[in-house]
Formats: structure tokens, sequence, C-alpha cells
DNA sequence: TTGAAAGCGCTAACAG
DNA sequence: CTGTTAGCGCTTTCAA
């Protein structure tokens, strides 16, 4: 930098201001020599002592539970873009619903003095969000509200969209309906339990406990609970699964059993995808507003991080259910 | 920093030296009474002048060029694994194949001057990489060469895969293989058309020129160009698909077409997923060794890292065919 | 509008 | 083993 100084004859301090050009006042003409000296030199900023001086770098975390699954993809896609679009960088991190990852992720993001964190919290722990907050960094919820903290929040109105879906089985005439649900820690899962018994609730239909299923998020979980709840003497007639992963176990264990839908077992899962259209028939789903909820996330933060004391603010926003191919009326008393 | 150092009885270096405990020699007893000052004052310590210190950060880039894509996210997790196990934090950068956010994103780690860059290329310009490369920090090149500069690589045996597919379709009896390619500009797309056009010459069969189709890598290009060469008047009796998000076109276009595989037409994909064995019948794809490729890239981006002029290496894995459900021999003869 | 100079908060020579 | 000291390379008051 002192040397693009040298060659355009000024200080580096006019560099500084000529190259960054934050609100700086510099002569058009001197500026104009200092760029050119800096393209002659092939010079480029270097942002380590930026950061250092400004106590703050403009890159933004985003954590999120499991790279893998295409929601939380979407959501990252366009969080990156609106952040992009606003001069920031996005680091991302992947926590495996490992609060042990969590708190490192958080430790570490504060430690680089990003501008702010996105955080699609386990739910486990605060203490990573405590720390972030008692160093200035503003932290926004994503999918999940953090226990103990007020921060902003962009959440999905899970209870609503998980009620619509089982009405919708209950109109088709569903009567033993399961859910193949997930850890309660997690709000949105326990809200679209909450959705499923408020549907059940209100047409009058009591909630067997032993459709009630728990998995993990994954496959797996789906595959195992389905196979569990179809082997009861007295099976559902209708499935409705709770997340994209176990969605696909729930589709893998009926196909085990050689079970079609809608004919035998209706299915409902959650996130839409261009595979759930591909399926034979068609999956019907609970599509969420992905697009939106990453880039209202990074809207909310990027406000936050230049008005850091403005209200908080809960953004939520509706789901919407497609009613495809995999839904139909139960099969006529056997 | 000095409070710790005050509370403690020690210099700032005492306690820089006993944080980061790097090679450093301090009692015990001294460390003990530093570690517990800096637990009394709250104190974490902050990478942004430690980062300018030592000229780099212990963040490694990953530049991919779809978010969304499986594969690539398959990739990040066991690159973010590996590079965590060893103290490294991973920057995920998305470009969507355009070359201008790639450099955009090469040029900002530069500036940031992260420890490594790990990048699957558009191809289309190594400005970025070279001023990467300039300034000293390593770059590995994945899934995709990078013309014109000399840094190590991981990639897959792109031809011999192609190849191996092929065969399988010739070897079952068929004649006529379309091929849902993508991009030249792309090496392993290329390479994939190269195996596939080997495998053709080498069992005899003339490449027509009509059965090779360039479409974009996503769903709507395999769509539209498997409709494409459908509509020949001497329609193919199976189709090779080189992409995962081409493949979901495909699919979707033999259904939009009532067509039934592998009665009608064999297909055959790449990249498997949990989805490709739920489609009825499942699919038979080209496996790519996802975690291995990204846990390979990281591994020699570290290697790197710590000694800048090794010797430059390249590591080309093997893919896997996985056959199932949507290959078999073709219609007889109309 | 520009320059001089101070400093961001760590780390690493060097001395003791 | 520990303290002193000198930066890392920018940004930003303050004064001219």
């Amino acid at each position: 930098m002192s040397d693009v100084a040298h060659l355009a004859g000024v200080s580096t301090a006019t560099v500084s201001r000529a190259l960054s050009g934050r609100g700086a006042t510099v002569t058009p003409e001197t500026r104009e020599r200092v760029l050119r000296a800096a393209t002659d030199l092939d010079y480029h900023v270097n942002h380590l002592p930026r950061n250092l001086r400004l106590r703050s770098s403009r890159i933004i975390g985003l954590v999120i539970s499991d790279i893998e699954n295409p929601y939380f993809t979407a959501v990252a896609r366009s969080c990156e873009d609106v952040a992009q679009r606003q001069g920031y960088h996005l680091v991302l991190s992947n926590t495996d619903e490992d609060a042990g990852r969590e708190v490192a992720s958080l430790l570490t993001m504060t430690a680089e003095r990003v501008a702010g964190v996105i955080l699609a919290s386990t739910g486990q722990s605060n203490e990573g969000v405590r720390r972030l907050l008692a160093t200035g960094i503003p932290v926004v919820a994503l999918d999940r509200r953090i226990e103990g903290v007020d921060v902003d929040a962009v959440t999905v109105d899970n209870e609503a969209s998980a009620y619509q879906a089982v009405s919708h089985l209950i109109g088709l005439g569903h009567r033993r309906i399961a859910i193949i649900g997930g850890p309660r820690t997690a709000s949105p899962i326990s809200e679209r339990q909450s959705g499923y018994e408020a549907a059940l609730r209100d047409h009058g239909i009591p909630v067997d406990q032993r459709l009630v299923r728990q998995a993990d998020l994954r496959e797996h979980g789906g595959h195992r609970e389905t196979l569990h709840v179809l082997d009861l003497e007295d099976p559902p007639t209708a499935v409705f699964s709770v997340n994209n992963l176990t969605t696909i176990g729930v589709v893998r264990a009926l196909r085990d059993c050689n079970l079609h839908f809608p004919a035998q077992l209706s299915v409902i899962g959650f996130d839409d995808s261009p595979v759930a259209a591909l399926l034979d028939p068609p999956l019907t789903v609970v599509d969420q507003p992905t697009r939106q909820l990453g880039a209202r996330a990074a809207e909310l933060l990027l406000r936050r991080v230049e008005r850091p004391d403005a209200p908080v603010q809960e953004v939520i926003l509706p789901a919407r259910l497609v009613v495809r191919g995999s839904t139909g009326p139960p099969p006529d008393p056997a």
C-alpha cells in the first residue's frame, strides 16, 4: 500500500480513502492517480488489517444442522444471494444436530468477529449464542427459535401447515393417521406435532399415541417408524411425515411392504423437491418457502448490523399444501 | 488480554503463549494461573489481530458451482469434516457456474487471506486462481481440472466410468444410445462424452451426432433434450445422462411421454442418491465417491498448507456402476 | 482535500 | 521460562 502511495505521490491515508471510498473525500483527480498506481502495481487490498482496525469483517455466518438436507441448502442459497448483493460473504457451518459442534462453530465465528450469524439451532445449548451477543455480534434465529435469548427470528407457521395437511387427510375420510415426527427439542417438529393433534381434536378424532412416532430426522428413522406403525394390529390408513428425509424412509418402507399409495395408504411429506413430483404417483407435500426464509433471515441480519438496537422482529412465513397423487380416500374397510 | 495479564501477574506475551500454546514454553503453574484469569474475566481470544500478525487465517475456502446439487453438498460435508478435525473452518461459496462470481469469490478469499482454497472451477477464467497463487495461497482443483495452472487436483475417472456405463447398455443389446451431456467447458462432462464415444467405437457402433445432446446441467435441460431425441424418427433405446440434475429431467420427460423404463427405454444416470433407489423401478447409476473426493481434496490442501512446495499431486478416483432396475434389454424391434 | 501519526490486539524475536 | 519491544497493514482522528 505504501508502494502505491509512493507511486501516486500521496500518503497511505489517501490511498485508503481512494480505494475504499467510504464517505471519504478525495479529488477525482487524486483518486484517478491512486487507482492507476494500484493497477500498475497489481495492488489488491488486504482485509486482515482492515478487519482488525474495524473490529469486524464483512462475513456472515450461517450455521445449519445438515448441509446435505435440500431444505437447508435452498435456504443457504437465498441467504448467500442476499448477502452477496450487499457485499457480504457467507461462511457455512454444518453442525449435524450436534450441540457441541454448534457451540464450537459459534465460538470460532465470535473469535473471527463475523458481522453476524444466522442460526438454525440444535436448541440444546445457547452458550454460543450468548457469547456472540455478549461480543455485540447480532444473531438471527432461522427455522427454529432459540430458547432464552431475545433475537430476530424467521420461522414457518409449522402448526398451521401441519393442521392443514392433516385436515386434508381427514377430509378424504381418514381416521387413523400416523405421524412420523422427530425429537421434540426442535421447535418446528414439535409445532408440527401440535398441528397434527389440533386437527384431530377439532375433528373429534382421539389421538392414538401408538400412531405418534418420534424418528430421527433421517431416512433411517422414517423407515423404521413406518414399519412400526404398519405392524400394529390396527394400522393407519395415512401417514404424515414431518421431515423431507424421513419421508424418503416412509416411501421406502411402503415399497418394502409392497404397499401402494394412495390406494392402500395415503402419504403426505414435508418439503417439496423435483424428485417428490417424480415419484409415481407424485407426492403430496407441505412446501416450505425456503427462498423467502433465507432471504428474510439475511435481510433481518443485515438490517440489524446497521441498526444494532432496532426492535426485535419475528417473521413467520406460511407454508403451502401441494396436493398431488399420494393422497386419496382410505381403502374400503377390510 | 492485558487485563488477563494483569490479573495473572504476567505479560501479554505469556498470556498468548499460555492460551495458544504453539510450541511455546510456559510453566504448567503459570499456564494454570493464566487460564484461571482468562476464565474469571470471561476472556476469549480474538482472531483478528492474530490473523493480521500471522498473515493468514485458519479458514479454508470451498468454491462450488451449485450449492443445491447433492453431489457438491456431499463433497462439502466430507471436506468440512476433515478440515474441522484439523482445526480449520470452511467458507462455502456458490458460483452458480458463473465465472464472474467465481472470480469475485476468489478475490475476496485472497483479500481475507484464507489458508487455502478448494475449487470446482467453471473453467472460464483463471484470474482468481492466479491471484491466489500469486499471494501464496494454495489451491486444490476439485472435480474439474483448472487449465493453465499447475495445482493439486482430485478428480474422478470420468471417462472410464462412462465407458463402463455405456458398455453395460451395449451388453444388454442396445445400439442406439443417446447421451444427455453438457457444456464441453466442464472437463468431467467432456470426459464422460469421450467415454461414451470410446465405448461405442470399441463395439463397432458409429456415433450418431443426433443422439449426442448438450444440455445445461439442470433438470430443465435434461427434460428438453430427452424430448428432443425421443422425437427423432429413429429414437434411442437407451439414454445415458451425465449429471444428476439432468437425470431428473430425463425421467420427467419419460413420464410425460408415458414411456416406461426399462421396458421401452433404458436409463442410466450419474450420481447415486437415496431417491434414485426409490424410483420405480430404481435407477441404474454411476456412483461417484463423493466422500472420498471431499476428504482427499481437504487432505491435499492441508498438506500443502504445511509444505508449500511439495510436488504437485493429482488423485483420480474410480466411480462405480450401480446396476438397478432402469436398464434392461431393448424392446423388440418395432 | 490531504498528511502525520496513533492504534486495532495479538504474536514472535530477542534478551535476560 | 518470561518480559520487552516491535511490528502485522490497514483506517481514522486531528491538524494543516
